[in-house]
DNA sequence: CTCGGCAAACTGCGATCACAGATCAACGAT
DNA sequence: ATCGTTGATCTGTGATCGCAGTTTGCCGAG
């Protein structure tokens, strides 16, 4: 993956262009599942994706393969593509991979940050507080994304980037089932203030315990709907 | 990625079938890249490799595009694709992660491991001495990649192993360019050696003691290599 | 009304064709 | 002999078509 802005709200509906076709598919949809655009069990068509953008079947369905490789879709048994629906087991291993990664990018970004590092994140950090301030979910989701990317961005490795997105992938559209509330923004909130404080001290252990600590306490609220999800019936349905 | 036999050694010759030709072909190339047979900036058709493999170009060119999307391969200026070349800070990069990750796989792996887990690793154990005392390259590089996805795989997870697959596939060829020599594997097999103790006595901190110091030494040497390599000249070529 | 069965409309996947851009080899001018 | 230029042939990328399998909905029989 290499688009550029993470949940930097492209998605709202720019003409396509620059990248190739397929790319700018494929960062669509990322910043989609990562901000919850897609949930769960939704059953994704690649021809009236196509349809929809105004291209060919081809490059969309090169951006569902893709994703579909990395474990944010999976093809059904009836051959139709759907967002994938993570078990509590699964989200347990995600979220220890997420710890672990997340943890030494930030760790290393305290180390590597720059001056625009700090005041991009120190801008990031202010529209979070806003669309926490403000209860607004969606807002709140992008801004969290884009707030967490501008801190590993700033470790300057491109690779370790590119293995929290994959991470974030899969966590996305859960993340988005257990609607944040306002309790858990408010938390939330404490330990994204104690991050910008890490980043601008530049102190590694401070800010991987920040974000660690972040990912863990929301971990468990998600953790629990899922659970709870899980319980009445296999494929939920509303009617 | 989904391919079931990391360096299984299907890639010998076996007709494509089962899975989707796409995935097979990007399996293929998984192997050849990890294992090696494929070195840096070498030059990858994708018709060329289609009318090899005696099939369309569509299914050999989502593979490659897969494979670039996660940086094993990388388009150039004019057009071509050709395996990525790591500088020796792109190695580092890699390296770091690979130890996070392949230290909390061999950990967990420790834990979770099953008898059957265990008779299946003292077997690729056996292969790969076997290949060290014969100092047979290739057969060595094929043996270790299947080593260690053999104790990964222990973990029972999937996404983590997933993610080291990635990691693999970008050191695979710079591990091929420093050619293992007799010293490094005997030292190498040290490690080895006491991660099969390890594995058997169901000892975490020993097992990714064991795995985090094989990585270690061995970056040792090929980032010395690396650093050879990139002083010469930018541009490479043979006459 | 309920139920069985067939056809139309979906699905992913592969093959083929078309196009813009870049390399390279052969040709002509000096 | 050497240099500049042009056309054939590569490259990736997108569009279109076709195939096999699955779901779905209409339509008639009971």
């Amino acid at each position: 993956m290499q688009g550029d802005s993470v949940t930097g709200l492209d998605s709202i509906s720019t003409p396509l262009q620059r990248d190739s076709l397929q790319q700018q598919i494929y960062n669509r949809l990322f910043n989609g599942l990562v901000t919850g655009a897609y949930l769960p069990g939704e059953v994704i068509s690649s021809r009236r994706m196509a349809q929809q953008l105004g291209v060919s079947a081809m490059p969309v369905r090169e951006a569902l393969t893709r994703l579909t490789a990395e474990g944010a879709l999976e093809l059904t048994s009836s051959r139709t593509l759907q967002v994938r629906t993570l078990t509590p087991e699964n989200f347990d291993e995600v979220t220890a991979i997420r710890i672990a990664n997340e943890g030494m990018a930030a760790e290393r970004a305290a180390r590597q940050v720059t001056a625009g590092d700090i005041a991009r994140v120190r801008a990031l950090h202010k529209e979070l507080s806003r669309a926490a301030e403000g209860q607004e979910t969606d807002r709140y989701l992008a801004a969290n994304a884009a707030f967490h990317g501008g801190i590993y961005r700033a470790a300057h490795w491109p690779l370790l980037m590119d293995i929290i997105k994959r991470l974030w992938l899969a966590v996305g559209p859960s993340i988005r089932v257990s609607v944040p509330d306002h309790h858990h923004m408010a938390t939330s909130m404490t330990f994204h203030d104690a991050a910008l404080t890490a980043l601008e001290a530049r102190d590694p252990e401070g800010l991987r315990t920040a974000i660690v600590e972040d990912i863990r306490t929301a971990a468990i609220d998600i953790r629990a709907r899922l659970e709870e999800e899980a319980r009445p019936a296999p494929g939920h349905q509303g009617g």
